[in-house]
DNA sequence: CTGATTGCAAATGCTTTGCACGCCA
DNA sequence: TGGCGTGCAAAGCATTTGCAATCAG
């Protein structure tokens, strides 16, 4: 992880007149110590398998918090429960693909679709804040080779595929 | 409302050997009846007015019965539950704007935009699907004029803003 | 007839909250 | 010391589901 994201939440802190914790600590540490997504309960898993004993309504709380100190974004994939993303800090206009097989996501940015959506804002009368494109696609793989990697490992893991609550 | 759209439901549900019933046809009818967006409570409100004594239940089982069908598509306006949009039909490949500061929805098409991400996803080694660029932007007219109606509206209204639950 | 559909109420699953206690500044 | 933060359990909400009764084909 990043100090520099440390430094942004205590600065964050501090303006809002907040505390340091060790829970918030131990959840920032977490979170930035991989690039992936998650939600709020793998949040929890990956806490606790750390060791550190921050209760689910912590864990809520702080994301909360860290999504107004801008440092995680909260996106939907469509399955129930938010997702969050730590990435936004090293991409700030990136996108997501979401493989409609396996639930695969798959991140990228295009500095020509930012543009575009910016014009798009300012000719409709608003002022950009802040813009997401989400596109559903099929695997060319799982299509061509008749199975994907991605497809079978989210199989094993049980995993909630797109649009589809359970 | 288009008899095309009930011939659709009609063909979806005889492919798929359901039944016609005086539900389904009321729903169809109440949504059908503007292209204004809606939850599934808007939904059973506008169908109580309209005198259908439709469940709850059967309303989210109908719901899911028409996004089936193809004739609505659910959006996440990021208020904690699904908002429905009928002008698929007649606009595919519309997009949407939300407005930060009234939660006014804007839809907006551009064929440049669609042939970006149909780019953007190949390239990535994947078969488009459905795309949705969501828009975050402030308005413009609340900035230079220190009001928009829209936001008087939506106060009077209580309407849940964009992001915000309750 | 027979299986699809409905309404009701109960259940679910994610997320939020009230409250008493603990701890940072 | 004054509050903010935490944990716990109890709400809250949107949505789903089990079941018996009803209805369409």
């Amino acid at each position: 992880m990043d100090g520099d994201i440390r430094e942004r939440l205590d600065a964050f802190i501090r303006k809002k007149g907040l505390r340091q914790t060790s829970q918030r600590d131990e959840i920032l540490k977490v979170i930035f110590a991989s690039d992936e997504h998650f939600t709020p309960d793998e949040l929890f898993e990956r806490l606790r398998s750390a060791g550190s004993k921050a209760s689910r309504a912590t864990v809520y709380r702080t994301l909360t918090l860290l999504v107004e100190a801008n440092l995680i974004h909260g996106i939907e994939l469509g399955d129930g429960q938010t997702t969050y993303d730590p990435n936004f800090i090293d991409h700030p206009n990136h996108n997501h693909l979401i493989c409609v097989d396996c639930g695969k996501v798959v991140e990228f940015e295009d500095s020509h679709l930012d543009l575009l959506n910016d014009c798009l804002t300012r000719r409709l009368g608003y002022r950009p804040v802040r813009q997401s494109l989400r596109i559903e696609a099929a695997c060319e793989r799982l299509r061509n080779e008749g199975s994907c990697p991605e497809l079978i490992q989210a199989r094993i893991k049980g995993k909630r595929l797109p649009n589809r609550k359970k």
